[in-house]
DNA sequence: TTTT
DNA sequence: TTTT
């Protein structure tokens, strides 16, 4: 009945994706990203205020994410939330939430991209290169009727 | 690049659609879309603010609108930015700004469907038919992978 | 940091509000949010997906809430993620997730439901009282309740 | 009523903010930001398609960009559309659109781009210094500038 | 566990 | 006019 469920998030990944590739060439990338939102209290001192999120990606997102993110990457995503419920041993119920992602995109390239001279791999700083970002905004094939003659 | 270009909005139509059936199966259709905020004036006073969006939607999300949606009825829009820019006859250049609608829902029914004596066919307040709501949500396909053994 | 977590919601009450009114003026009030998703499966037919949110709204929100909202309400809401993390009694960490929302809507929906006597079939005639619209769109203005002992 | 009118942007500004400083302490800033998406075409072909978006900024937000965007930068914007009506000199009804920003996070990027000294490998090296970043995420607490004379 |  |  007329639900939406929809969520966006910017933020930076707590750790290389975890990625399990299944029978039937399904995968699925699960990812642990930061929102950080930072205010002044009552006091006028400055507060920083952490959410941590886990990400579910499948198929084509989760291998992009499985070869272009890493820890520290800086991320858009779109998403919906998704919950799973079960009984645990002692016979109570639980729910674990997490965000099903629709589509990602990577965020802080830099702007001049050319000579950062960073040979360290593991920082974050690798731009987005041209052909990760494209699937990485994959979900928006139907614009394909745009060229119409109107 | 790294781009993302989305409108949400909920309102009201203020007209009936405008559809037009293309060539090669080609459906477009526009909407006149009112989405109004109240808020007080630096005097307390209560006022009104009216925005007017022009909705363009094809072909499946074309024809849903034509067959269920009408003057008044109450829509939440998810959709992009779309700007078409030409030359005035005074070689002036010129910007017609449009949301493209990827996907829209009827709000407004009742919740409990039931009976609610409403007769007359010009009134919003229909409630969205099952059959109405499925396609409008149709672009989150990709669920079939919900049903996965996690 | 840079963050952005942002939860957009369209769906029904499955109960009337809780609310409870605090020491120092505070109220807040918890709603349970089914937002739900029809598609197809592979084998073409119709599945409904319900997803159950638990909201929490603070003081001016929590008030609109409790004068407005009642079991089967439909509502938009903006929010944000928001977690719990404890440990239970076998020393387990445990972490419930909640959407603290920062706005919410009325929709098209009668808020009591019952006659509203309306015979005008060109009217917008629309429900959610325009006083309690206005002060539902109404931005929390603090996030300094965030600090409460909860 | 119970509208909801809301814009969602990530892209790059095409140019330095344009600030102009009125009387009663009164700013307001003009951004061109361009969102870029990239898609395959029916042949396979890769695409670019740019949408370039007039954000207006007033006060505090006017402020933080002034101060700390330019050409180039990347941000994550949320606003809403606002258009401009008037008649022009052969007495047509003209529309202009723009976005008018509630809030602003500046993304990954170096504000300056160029050298920043950067040598430990592990840090994320990254701008956006924290008390630019802090305020930039404030919201806006009134519209009611939304009735300057512009 | 990220980031600033 | 940005970015990749």
């Amino acid at each position: 009945m007329a639900g939406v469920n929809k969520v966006i998030l910017v933020g930076n990944l707590g750790a290389d994706p975890e990625v399990k590739h299944l029978e039937g060439d399904k995968v699925v990338a699960n990812l642990r990203l930061a929102t950080t939102e930072a205010y002044k209290d009552r006091n006028g001192n400055r507060v920083e205020n952490t959410e941590w999120h886990d990400l579910e990606l499948w198929d084509a997102q989760a291998r992009i994410a499985e070869q272009y993110l890493k820890k520290g990457s800086q991320i858009f995503v779109e998403g919906k939330i998704k919950s799973d419920t079960w009984q645990d041993d002692q016979g109570n119920n639980r729910k674990r939430v997490k965000i099903r992602v629709l589509s990602f995109t990577m965020l802080g390239s830099r702007p001049d991209g050319q000579n950062n001279g960073d040979t360290n791999p593991n920082t974050m700083s690798r731009p987005t290169t041209s052909n990760a970002t494209m699937p990485a905004n994959a979900n928006d094939m139907d614009d394909s009727d745009d060229d119409l003659p109107f």
